[in-house]
DNA sequence: TTGCGAAATGACAACGTTGTCATTTCGTTA
DNA sequence: TAACGAAATGACAACGTTGTCATTTCGCAA
């Protein structure tokens, strides 16, 4: 009540207030065992009747740290919120905030431009979420003072990385395909400048190699269930496709529902495998095999990363989270 | 080259190296047309020579301002991402960075909680996204020189709000169907918990009792497909059900699907409307009419909100963003 | 009561900027 | 050359904290 209209509360005023020093009310604050239980109090009440709040510029002056991790998003997609997700939570376990910054729809945003708009923000190190290739990302050097953690599937000659094992989970699914009788797996693809899409290329293609198959021209979609629909029809045209594995949920629906059009059964005449694991929420008693990833833990070991490395910035490693594949019955097992 | 290995460069040590006061490094920064080219080109030399940053503890404790809105998530959701996406872009627009925290998963934080965490961190004001009730909404009071915006379908008795007008949206959804001979509408729900899901039925209500139509039963999803689903069985089997309006895409399709396994046809049979206009991405060819919501806009309308309140912290205001109808071919014309 | 060590408290500098005001330098005119 | 006003630059305090070290107060034994 009665609160007075002087701008801000420091810690002076309570000192006053209370009718103590400066620095006692500071260690109230920060080692409150080292002051009288009576003082406290009295410094506690004057802190609420003064609704004191501490200054976090001054604090983080003296400390010469703020408690805060960047976060620069250069793409904001479906995907990433469950990274965030991952990466705010573990940020509040260890008593950090995110500062955050975004690449401007449009804009051209390179690592160096972002590290310099970051670094001039109160962080303490920062995690540049890349999904694309950027222009200097062989050439860019991080702060040597700002522990800086990239994630993104390619490995960085000075910062650390952490990523889906994008290829790994392409292989899988190939693996799951190949090891049920089927002689082929046909691809479709994402857009042609997303890095996720090239590895899942990659990585079915790798796997389809070292058993010695040829990989067929792969199917280019746009992680769209219309693109998805567009390769199915083609697909259904080949009398040797019995297995198709499509760059995401989204397309592998599109690729099934084309399949069922032209009169074809999934998994009976084609077998089909998506990506992240999500069509369940959209399709009633959805039957698709998908690879998942766990996006969330992917955002967590991004921020540990951060925090482990805030003593070292220079430190460097490389952290592959592993993806799951969540079994239906969209594949046949063909020598049953 | 050769950089020392001293902790950090202070403008102290850049106004050292290139002859000149620490005034007048300051100066190159904030007014750099307030000194003579040639000092300021030294001035710049010696910045990039031993790599200075500013430091925003300190620039931030002499100004009194940070440049950082708040923001607060209660819930991270699909929808969500673009509504950060735009107040992401909108912040960046006019110089404002992101400080960002969460709430834990499980943990129950109340609006003075958030508010007292915010107010210890580098932010000028702040914007929670609340999608669910809090226990002491109601009750809560503002930091007084802390802008507080709430983006939330309730109105708030001295905070700011932000919102999409979801009632209206259910009432343009209920009109389309009433107009085009439809005599009543079903509807299907989202969690019991979600204010969008609540004020979704309160327009749908609201809309046919406004024509004296007694609305029937709700029905009760939880916004997933398979819950749509079951949702459409039972609607199946009720000869006088025309139209179905669901609380979103997902259930609407649940719901379709249904249908169509008893026999029905849509929208021969059956006309659906559902929210949120996001089923083109996962179906081919998808015939769902929706209403969508401008999530982007919110997000920049909420920030801008925030920025225009950063003088003068104690204003209200409560703004809503209407919904658009994307019309496709899930509604048939029984005046035909 | 006095003296003592430990606990509690306080005075003051420092963190790296920017604002205020004083001082120096410059270009011009008398 | 001297004198002048304007432009450029500098010295110093201040922002609100925390660390260092000195001082006061306390509880207890002599």
């Amino acid at each position: 009540m009665a609160t007075m209209d002087k701008k801000n509360v420091s810690m002076n005023d309570v000192a006053v207030a209370a009718g103590v020093s400066l620095k006692t009310v500071s260690r109230v604050i920060n080692e409150p065992d080292s002051v009288r239980e009576s003082t406290r109090d009295r410094v506690h009440a004057a802190m609420e009747a003064l609704g004191f709040r501490a200054n976090f510029a001054a604090r983080s002056l003296k400390l010469g740290r703020y408690g805060c991790i960047g976060v620069v998003l250069f793409h904001l997609s479906g995907g990433n919120v469950d990274m965030i997700d991952g990466i705010a939570d573990a940020a509040e376990e260890r008593g950090f905030a995110l500062t955050m910054i975004k690449k401007r729809a449009g804009e051209k945003m390179t690592l160096a431009e972002a590290a310099r708009r970051m670094s001039q923000l109160p962080v303490d190190g920062m995690i540049f979420n890349l999904r694309q290739m950027v222009d200097d990302f062989d050439t860019f050097e991080a702060p040597k003072d700002l522990k800086t953690v990239i994630i993104t599937p390619m490995e960085h000659p000075t910062c650390s990385t952490v990523s889906d094992d994008q290829e790994d989970g392409a292989r899988m699914a190939c693996e799951y395909f190949l090891n049920r009788g089927h002689k082929n797996v046909y691809f479709v693809s994402g857009k042609k400048e997303s890095l996720s899409s090239q590895c899942r290329m990659k990585g079915w293609r790798a796997a389809l190699e070292a058993r010695g198959i040829e990989p067929p021209e792969p199917l280019q979609g746009d992680w769209n269930a219309d693109s998805g629909y567009a390769a199915g029809l083609v697909l259904a045209a080949k009398p040797d496709c019995t297995a198709v594995l499509a760059a995401n949920d989204c397309m592998a629906n599109g690729v099934m529902m084309a399949l069922r059009d032209k009169g074809l059964s999934v998994p009976d005449d084609v077998s089909v495998i998506g990506f992240d694991d999500e069509l369940y929420k959209t399709i009633p008693n959805s039957i698709l095999t998908s690879v998942k990833f766990r996006h969330r833990e992917l955002g967590i070991r991004a921020l540990n990363e951060v925090v482990a490395g805030l003593e070292a910035p220079s430190s460097r490693s490389r952290t592959l989270v592993s993806g799951v594949l969540v079994e239906r019955s969209s594949v046949k097992d063909l020598r049953a």
